[in-house]
DNA sequence: CGGTAATTTGAAAGTCATCAAAATGAGTGG
DNA sequence: CCACTCATTTTGATGACTTTCAAATTACCG
């Protein structure tokens, strides 16, 4: 069955890589590149598969190319809460930890850029600019976290569901450059479970509350997962967030 | 007012340094200490007192040598939420970022050990160890930023209070040893609105909280402050988390 | 020994969870 | 192409847990 998961795939050359501007390799130099391509082998993980329990012995670190991935927790009574949503170019795995810490499990199918932990680490250690790259991203991830920590702690279900969203337009908008003023769409990459996992609701939480919005003219759905914001300042205000939305001081 | 705040406190030589071994300056050589006691100056901070204020210009980042801080954000309508808890060793602001992010306010009185920002992430540049060891320390940092968003999100009060009692427990054991079964003592180092800011509570649920788990035995309160667990592994199992108390796998 | 901040306690209300069931939708095979 | 099945989502009713508002109590400081 290990098989089955180790499906690999075609390397894409570092210099035709989507995310080699923004992965962990984004600062390195073209003969540093070079020898990261002599490591680093691709992998497929199909949706909906784990790619790597918590507690697992853990080889290798690797590279989102393309789709998406969580990272839970799991309390023995089976309560569950999403820690991280790895998108293209974000890393997964410790540099100089042996196991797993978190569950990763594919949200879409993905393909990981995989570079054998031990290989790895010695390249960093010989090579600043993946040190100084892997701190700048674990630093973002931090302040990521502590947004998310006010979200958790602070705000209220209908909050929640109103963030998350706003969270998904930018990064759909840090990927593609889009038209500032119309209405955004996009397709929720989540479902119901998922979000209310990453929001630490219930899913019918998430469901009420997503109706509500709709109701009220906030969002327009269509079918489940296809999401119009027909006004984004309006999406703003139900954040709870700087209500930055008079922009006329 | 700045003046105020600036108070200064003559610098201990890094080898006497109490947080010599875990701070950011753990893994450096020597020469390299020597270089860092140059830059570094001390500067002390009165109980109660805002360090810095979110979003303030920040022209220094520094290392707790002694005391309690704390990060926290603040919604418009006054909501606050704890995103870190700042111990000896830990390290304060962002190399490479001007404003500061978060609030940080002195639980206890603080010393800093604070560097310039400009000169700091020079010789960082030049300096892999440091680099090295902040990449270490974030890593940890998230990692505590994950358990926490645990808590937040799917633990009860119930369960928030035992687990933030496990975790200053756990401190206080990493800073002095103590025997392994006796009774465990230990002074709150929060009041309850920042333990309620930590977990995400309301302050009046803390005090109900604390009150049930000391009417239930699995703690012994002497006045407010100070605490005594007769049973480590009985409070474990109030966390909720890894119910590892029967050892006798 | 007051005075103020911190903490506890009480009562009522609200938000979100839980349990249950219906509705919707996607994929499969006839 | 449609019926069927299973997963996802929505909706409803009820209840638990936490918050809110208020007041009493305790502790700390000068």
């Amino acid at each position: 069955m290990r098989a089955h998961s180790l499906a690999t795939t075609p390397n894409l050359k570092c210099e035709d890589c989507p995310i080699r501007h923004r992965a962990v390799c984004a600062k390195c130099e073209s003969d540093e590149l070079r020898e990261l391509d002599g490591l680093k082998y691709y992998r497929t993980v199909p949706a909906g598969q784990t790619v790597v329990w918590s507690g697992d012995e853990m080889d290798f670190v690797a590279s989102i190319v393309s789709g998406i991935a969580t990272l839970t927790q799991t309390m023995e009574d089976g309560r569950t809460q999403m820690v991280g949503l790895l998108l293209p170019s974000d890393f997964v795995g410790r540099p100089g930890r042996a196991q797993a810490a978190y569950d990763v499990t594919a949200t879409t199918e993905v393909t990981l850029c995989c570079f054998r932990k031990r290989p790895f680490e010695d390249m960093m250690r010989r090579t600043p600019n993946i040190g100084q790259r892997l701190l700048e991203m674990t630093l973002d991830e931090l302040d990521a976290a502590r947004e998310w920590m006010l979200l958790l702690g602070r705000k209220t279900a209908r909050e929640k569901i109103a963030t998350l969203l706003t969270i998904i337009v930018r990064r759909d908008a840090s990927l593609q450059l889009m038209g500032r003023d119309g209405p955004l769409e996009f397709d929720l990459p989540l479902t119901r479970e998922a979000m209310a996992d990453y929001l630490g609701l219930t899913l019918e939480t998430v469901s009420r509350q997503v109706s509500a919005l709709r109701r009220d003219g906030v969002i327009v759905l269509k079918g489940k997962r296809h999401i119009t914001i027909p006004d984004f300042d309006r999406l703003l205000e139900e954040t709870g967030d700087d209500a930055d939305g008079g922009m006329l001081t």
